[in-house]
RNA sequence: GCCCACGUAGCUCAGUCGGUAGAGCGCAUCCUUGGUAAGGAUGAGGUCACCGGUUCAAAUCCGGUCGUGGGCUCCA
């Protein structure tokens, strides 16, 4: 038998004979301790399990604990796990679907009659304990893909044969752990000892391939990690997200509220919730003027001719609300702003001098949403969009991209946002406009996010049929990413609405439109914040900065009187002059998040001052009403990056 | 829209086997006037989401509708 060379990534080789395993491999080239941290290798750019035979010389690089694939071979073989401990239980009816890994988990989707409830849950956790205990190796195999689809069939097992006759492949592999075989591409840990903590979390109803046209399976979601400390952490992160669950603050702080009577997915919001809303549209109308942008109001509805030529009732009526009938004629709520804006436009002639035109507006549309989509203040059937239209001469696209980003991220970064994934959409299959179009587009957008040095990906053919665009979805304190930002190029509604500038030539010309939103909808957008800043709401936006806290009632007139300065010193303030208990107070303005409590007792009463108390329990050196409105207006000039 | 779960006072929740409803917080009144995270007493407050059915009797069982949650799908 002839010998191989393997070597190790930046270290060890050794001559081996062929058929030697990966396992094998790893044994001989690393010591014991490593060898424990180690649940696979790369050879090239994938990842093999240990169970594969090599046969030529390698270089391996070990799949070690902590590393992002080591998670996702441990949590794929939990699905395993997870479905052999299913069918112990449950006996072969039931029919297994997919299993894969997930962010920060995994997931097997099963087809049962019978729903899983929690108690099935311990049944189920049970089992894995006792199979993962008994340290069962997964053994892959590979066979020819006829007599695998002869295999399952016998078993029943309609998904897996579908799956094998789609991937259209000679052979397939199928991966054993105790008496469970799964058709996997793998791969796997070596045995399930490696399975050191795991959780079920919950299970949620899914289709076949996503498709509600097909079979409703059961998904079973779970969470899996190399040692039990790591598992608690995750756990209790996930208890820090429901701590800041924007439905719970919004009812809390009084912020928002969604009534069964007024209509699901449609918003109301309370005095402090409007209080943020406006301090944000404050904020975002200033900074757009201060960027060269004009402010446009415009209507709720419009005539469904116009959506007709702007193409909505074709590529969109399905999130549209039904017309209604005005004197004869039909008019429908709007699902975007764009017409509008258009037709502000087409009011009169426009020059090439004129461009590029800049109009915002914070413009609140209607669309239809499944009610199983709806969710709290991110996704609602009514929202405002901080929308703005861009119309401009082909030359001026690539600044035109480049200010729009920079705005967008000192946007995000005011509001405590500094770390984004970044999208590049291209041209789809179905496309309106011509290639040259397109190509000019992609390319400003490309070298306009370069310019600004930002780091993208590109995501081929997703790209909206009328132009390319640019998503930037934001991460909060918490890492999880939201899909807020969009800049999208459009060639279509400019040729449908005829629009056109008089060139230097003397002739016309069309003029390019950029969409871009920024905050994407406040609704969404405040939301975000309010789970980012988990209700606790820097100075500059919290809806209320103050709160007058006496300490007995004969300081009550004092105190009316130091309100009046306040609020009319621009100070966003409360009182509470109820006869409770001065530490009652206080616990009762720390649970509602109240950036400073001002103090009033009969020492502040004598000195002509208020004593500012911090939510972190510090208190300031007495100051007067008027040095306190000048502290605040210095911070909120901070606050706002002015 | 689909699958599963849920809907009881303003909020958070209890309510057994079907016998007409309870707590804490909040609110009101009174006592207390207390200096940095909950002082005490009394009281008001409910069409048990809505509609229908079974039953002598329904918060409880059944059906439908609406809403909420976890997902699928879609997206700002």
């Amino acid at each position: 038998m002839t010998d191989i060379s393997i070597t190790l990534y930046k270290g060890e080789s050794a001559s081996v004979p062929v058929g030697t395993t990966v396992g094998e491999a790893i044994s001989t080239l690393l010591s014991n301790k490593q060898r424990k941290r180690t649940v696979a290798a790369r050879i090239n750019d994938s990842i093999t399990d240990f169970t594969t035979p090599l046969t030529e010389d390698v270089t391996l690089t070990p799949v070690q604990i902590g590393s992002d694939e080591a998670f996702d071979i441990l949590r794929h073989s939990t699905a395993h796990i997870m479905a052999l401990a299913v069918r112990e239980i449950f006996g072969p009816d039931i029919k297994i679907a997919i299993g894969p890994s997930i962010e920060n988990g995994f997931y097997y989707d099963f087809l049962r009659t019978e729903p899983f409830n929690p108690e099935d849950f311990d049944k189920i956790e049970t089992k894995m304990e006792e199979l993962v205990r008994q340290a069962l190796p997964f053994t892959r195999t590979e066979i020819q893909s006829s007599a695998a689809i002869s295999r399952f069939d016998a078993e029943d097992e309609k998904y897996k044969v579908e799956l094998i006759r789609d991937l259209e492949s000679d052979t397939v592999t199928l991966y054993q752990v105790g008496d469970f075989t799964d058709l996997c591409r793998g791969p796997h840990l070596p045995n399930t000892s490696f399975i050191r903590a795991f959780k079920l979390l919950r299970v949620a109803g899914a289709y076949w391939r996503g498709d509600e046209n097909n079979d409703v399976l059961q998904r079973i979601y779970g969470t899996s990690f190399f040692d039990r400390k790591e598992l608690k952490k995750y756990l209790n992160a996930l208890e820090e997200a429901k701590k800041r669950d924007h439905r719970k603050l919004g009812k809390e702080l009084e912020l928002f509220t969604v009534k069964e009577d007024i209509g699901a997915g449609l918003i109301l919001w309370q005095p402090k919730g409007a209080q943020l809303r406006r301090l944000v549209e404050d904020y975002w109308k200033d900074e757009h003027y201060r960027h060269d942008y004009d402010l446009l109001y415009t209507p709720h509805i419009a005539r469904q001719d116009l959506w007709k030529t702007s193409g909505h009732l074709d590529f969109y009526n399905e999130n549209m609300y039904a017309p209604m009938d005005i004197d004869g004629i039909a008019y429908q709520l709007k699902p975007m702003n764009c017409p509008f804006h258009i037709g502000v436009y087409n009011n009169r002639k426009r020059s090439y001098r004129e461009l590029p035109i800049r109009w915002c507006e914070l413009g609140t549309v209607y669309r239809y949403e499944r009610a199983g989509a709806l969710h709290g203040l991110l996704r609602v059937r009514g929202f405002t969009q901080d929308d703005a239209h861009i119309f401009c001469r082909p030359d001026q696209l690539e600044d035109e991209i480049f200010n729009i980003l920079e705005l967008n991220l000192l946007i995000l970064k005011t509001f405590g946002f500094d770390q984004y994934d970044i999208y590049l959409s291209t041209r789809p299959e179905k496309y309106v406009g011509s290639d040259e179009n397109w190509d000019l587009a992609t390319e400003s957008l490309k070298l306009a996010l370069e310019k600004k040095g930002l780091n993208f990906e590109i995501d081929p053919g997703e790209g909206v049929f009328y132009g390319p665009k640019i998503d930037i979805k934001i991460k909060d304190q918490l890492g999880r990413s939201w899909q807020c930002s969009t800049i999208q190029v459009d060639f279509n509604l400019p040729e449908r609405f005829h629009l056109s500038y008089i060139g230097k030539d003397n002739s016309e010309h069309q003029p390019i439109m950029i969409h871009r939103a920024l905050m994407g909808s406040l609704e969404r957008f405040i939301g975000v914040l309010i789970e980012h800043y988990a209700g606790v709401f820097p100075l500059w936006f919290a809806p209320v900065q103050a709160r007058i806290l006496n300490i007995t009632d004969d300081q009550f007139e004092y105190c009316e009187k130091i309100f009046k300065l306040l609020r009319q010193g621009g100070i966003r303030i409360e009182k509470d002059l109820r006869n409770e208990k001065l530490s009652y107070k206080i616990r009762e303005a720390q649970v509602n998040k109240i950036p400073y409590m001002l103090i009033i007792g009969e020492k502040e009463k004598e000195n002509g001052t208020i004593t500012v108390r911090l939510r972190d329990g510090k208190n300031l050196p007495p100051m007067t009403a008027s040095e306190f409105i000048d502290k605040v207006a210095d911070e909120v000039r901070e606050g706002r990056g002015i």
